[in-house]
DNA sequence: GTGAAAGCGCTAACAG
DNA sequence: CTGTTAGCGCTTTCAC
């Protein structure tokens, strides 16, 4: 089919190693050569197979970003952060999404598309630890989101527990007294509950109130519709909270949504704190407060992760590493005018202190959380 | 360093072909050959390399994806859509964002990983016909979005001029006298006018009004923050519609947030109506009447196209395919009340009538654009 | 049914 | 500075 280096060479009358010299731009070779062998380059229209120079190189300068929905803005951003961030280490980045099933999740992490990608960056929701023990694939595999894993691979989160505890202290400053959580999953209870829910309770244990179990609603999924669904049923038993911490922003919106219908005002009837700043919840009729986990940061350092380990710097210890996070404070738990201009975070630049991981390899990175934005003395 | 086919023959005892056939599950094999060598690969580990397989076959099963922006919740569910079509094919996809750079979109529709794509559907912005006319690159390429190219390539794209005409009658029938549209570029004016545009100057001469340019706000980008900032400008020179047209959703939501912020109430001051029918379009405080492109069809199409041509049926032919839309009424132009349920479109299941293109190849696809649901007889 | 050998296009050694 | 050769791991004739 294609025209390869021998064509090239022949059209030349070099060698078949003289055109690899000036298609890998070798530093050795006369002007003259150079130029003869460009020409035939340009005549042929060559262009170099890049599935051969992987099969002899051992790597394919691919890795893998699997998520569980790219319809969730959350991750749609966070994919765009990643694709960045492996572009500055010249690598593509092959997207791919489990739906959240375990059996995806598995095959993702098992065998996908082996030996073409270098190494895989995977945000489970179902896996197990059990799944990730006994893993065959030996290419490096860097773990992202709220899960925990008791295994031996890389692991970047924020503080899920310390980050929900902040949402909930700051609801409890405001003077909040009956504080819902939306968001914790029905399937699959006998697995530890949510890192956001514990925080959750942990807060208002710490604060002196016993947690309101009536008040945790589970959905069936992450999204918009899977809120709106929880705060009607939280509603229709009669059980009126007046402050909501969402599992994350798509809940908290479909839960303002519900709360819209009903008649009832953000945040003066009701509070709102979500999970995730997507961009939406700087924007709409009521901006969102919300947990801004540092994406940029995260990205950068599962990719330099990933790369690390790529490079070969055998590192037998799997590093923890936490990113920075923030707590946006907007409209959803702002005082009632609900008219001040939206509090939009510095994205990126003078965000959070997280470890700057530019080209120094990354090491101890346990960030302490970013100093919280408004931390709100009581209303 | 990878245990390959010649090991596991070594340890089954058996030639290389044997255990070829068994991974590739050959029909002529013996029970007890196959089981023999299965468990040599068992107890080998070992993995198929696909590289390998790759350079061999000469195609890789990977198709490329590349869009503006992955932040845009429209490309980003598009996305989804593309590789769960893919999948279906068992064609595997590498996303990548262009930011809508000519440069980038250039670079990714020449060069971009030569070899190991096998073909490219890519969402141009700023690619010109020339630039598509001199590409050198063979394998096949899809093109998405509004702009129309003078080029051999597939292209698929709803009749954007109409269904933009469609937007704006029905602001007409509401009885707006002056709509807005926002979100014209700024930059590169000598390239034809947006087809939205043409559609928004069109349907107002059509109804016998002559189109108001100074209500024409251009944006330099597509994102929210453009559309507040758009919104911004036209009140603020004093210019104040009764109906915003807006080029997509993200505008239309930075317009209404505007809007919001200045006092102003949706429908009742100003109706607004946004093209993509991202997911967010259906919550918020007041959910927005917007166009919906058939995203399933249209990401089954490109597809589709893509595959048909890598199966080797050379159609001289590009061709052009029409998916449908409809234009989705909600609150952003509803009667006042804003209490409403948002009116979810059916997606996927009894949606537009687009071409059914499962298996069958996909021949002459101009769709008649979906019934619009509710074309609202005058207020 | 199974085996042996050639070669996909490239890069890495090693000669010259 | 340039040419020759081997081989990455796989599939694919073609014999047996």
């Amino acid at each position: 089919m294609g025209v390869s280096l021998k064509d090239v060479a022949q059209r030349a009358g070099v060698s078949i190693k003289t055109v690899s010299n000036v298609v890998n731009n070798y530093p050795h070779v006369t002007p003259h050569m150079r130029a003869k062998v460009q020409q035939a380059i340009d005549e042929l229209g060559y262009r170099p197979n890049l599935t051969a120079r992987h099969l002899r190189k051992g790597r394919t300068g691919i890795i893998a970003f699997a998520v569980p929905e790219l319809g969730n803005p959350y991750f749609a951003e966070l994919a765009g952060a990643v694709i960045d961030a492996a572009a500055r280490h010249d690598y593509t980045v092959l997207v791919d999404h489990t739906a959240g099933l375990r059996e995806r999740e598995l095959l993702v992490s098992q065998e996908f598309r082996s030996h073409v990608i270098d190494g895989l960056i995977l945000s489970p929701i179902h896996l197990e630890t059990e799944d990730l023990i006994g893993r065959q694939e030996t290419s490096p595999l860097v773990l992202l989101g709220e899960r925990e894993y008791e295994a031996p691979y890389d692991q970047i989160a924020i503080d899920n527990v310390a980050a929900a505890r902040t949402a909930v202290r700051h609801l409890l400053d405001l003077g909040r007294e009956r504080i819902a959580f939306l968001g914790s999953r029905t399937d699959r209870e006998r697995r530890p509950a949510h890192l956001r829910l514990r925080g959750w309770r942990e807060e208002l244990a710490a604060a002196g109130r016993e947690p309101d179990e009536t008040l945790v609603v589970a959905t069936d999924g992450y999204g918009r519709a899977d809120g709106a669904a929880a705060m009607a049923a939280l509603l229709d038993r009669g059980r009126r909270p007046d402050a909501v911490f969402a599992y994350n922003d798509l809940i908290a919106m479909g839960a303002m949504r519900t709360l819209t219908e009903r008649g009832l005002t953000v945040p003066d009837d009701v509070a709102v704190v979500g999970f995730d700043d997507i961009e939406e919840s700087r924007y709409g009729s009521v901006t969102l407060t919300t947990i801004s986990p540092d994406k940029q940061a995260i990205a950068r350092l599962a990719v330099d992760s990933l790369v690390e380990r790529l490079s070969g710097h055998v590192m037998a210890e799997p590093r923890r590493a936490r990113p920075g996070y923030r707590l946006v404070v907007r409209e959803s738990t702002g005082p009632a005018e609900g008219r001040q201009a939206a509090r939009v975070p510095a994205q990126g630049a003078g965000s959070a202190p997280a470890p700057e991981a530019g080209s120094a390899p990354v090491r101890e990175t346990r960030s302490v959380p970013a100093p919280e934005a408004g931390p709100a003395p009581a209303t």
